[in-house]
DNA sequence: TATTGTTATACTCTATAACTATA
DNA sequence: TATAGTTATAGAGTATAACAATA
């Protein structure tokens, strides 16, 4: 590890004293070094992902739907009749984790589950129609905020969706 | 939304049945239609960073090291003196998420706090010796877990943090 | 014996609100 | 009045282990 600069501390020491960028150091990163964080790609991905998810909530906002249910409830979407377990691999998370997210959206009426003819331990998942129709709306708020990473993306859009593809399926 | 296609219904149906990619199906994603999901840059963002962060807790595996306890450590590092509130603002956190994640690494002896002399309010912060051991540490495994993630993004490295850090920025 | 799903339990991360001590 | 930091508390999200039912 090497030399912090002694400018960071001046700053730090009197972190009333502002100057130059105004608007980003009030909202942001203040004056604070980041060193070889910097080139991580892994704390680049923390930081974006971090931000864009915030970003997300901040839209959702009131619409009391909790962020994480879109993706499960696009999955049965796309996969009716999905058993549990294979719900719960294809979101990278464990049975234990699945079962009261799943106990929660059929709470509210927007999945149905049927046990499964041919093995009777499984559970299988489709969306109801109220279902549909509320993740049609959710959709329209997702695609409200993609529309918005594609701007800042731009022309890069492809080619970062390829890395985080490989990356995702490399180290599952 | 539209159409789910009946085949997948078919492998949803009976879990059990496998072909082809067995490996890639056993620990991944088994024959789950994405549908939308494949496009969508914050669905990609959040199964990267997720993927990545878990091969990271992984390879720390028991060096009994909270993960997140890092990229603080290396702020303070990088600029000795800063105040919590600002360590706050850089990292995106409430102060009352802040603080006992300092008390945290203070019990540890990894961090000094100091009363800051022209605001007695403030806290100052930096490594103790052993804080820059225990950093000097830990960054050999995460430099040992960005080397993977950079042979995944390859020559793609570059642009990939150009457009993350493009996204964090934005989204602040 | 192995797998599906449920439950009990616990741990991490996070924030809001109310507080104190300073400014 | 406003800010720095602490505390109490609560709510997400997650996993491990033990279990019942079924294969």
């Amino acid at each position: 590890m090497s030399d912090p600069s002694p400018q960071v501390r001046a700053v730090a020491a009197k972190p009333g004293r502002r100057s130059g960028r105004t608007a980003a150091r009030a909202r942001g990163n203040d004056e604070v070094k980041l060193g070889i964080l910097n080139e991580f790609i892994g704390f680049n991905l923390r930081q974006a992902q971090d931000a864009a998810f915030r970003a997300f909530v901040r839209l959702l906002g009131q619409r009391d739907f909790k962020a994480g249910r879109f993706a499960v409830m696009m999955v049965i979407h796309y996969n009716p009749g999905i058993t549990q377990s294979v719900l719960g691999r294809a979101i990278a998370r464990d049975k234990s984790t699945v079962t009261p997210l799943l106990q929660d959206l059929h709470r509210q009426g927007l999945i149905a589950r049927q046990p499964l003819a041919t093995d009777r331990r499984s559970v299988t998942l489709t969306l109801t129609a109220e279902g549909e129709r509320v993740l049609a709306e959710l959709l329209r708020h997702v695609r409200e905020h993609d529309r918005r990473l594609d701007r800042i993306a731009g022309a890069a859009k492809p080619a970062l969706l390829k890395v985080l593809k490989k990356i995702a399926a490399a180290l599952r």
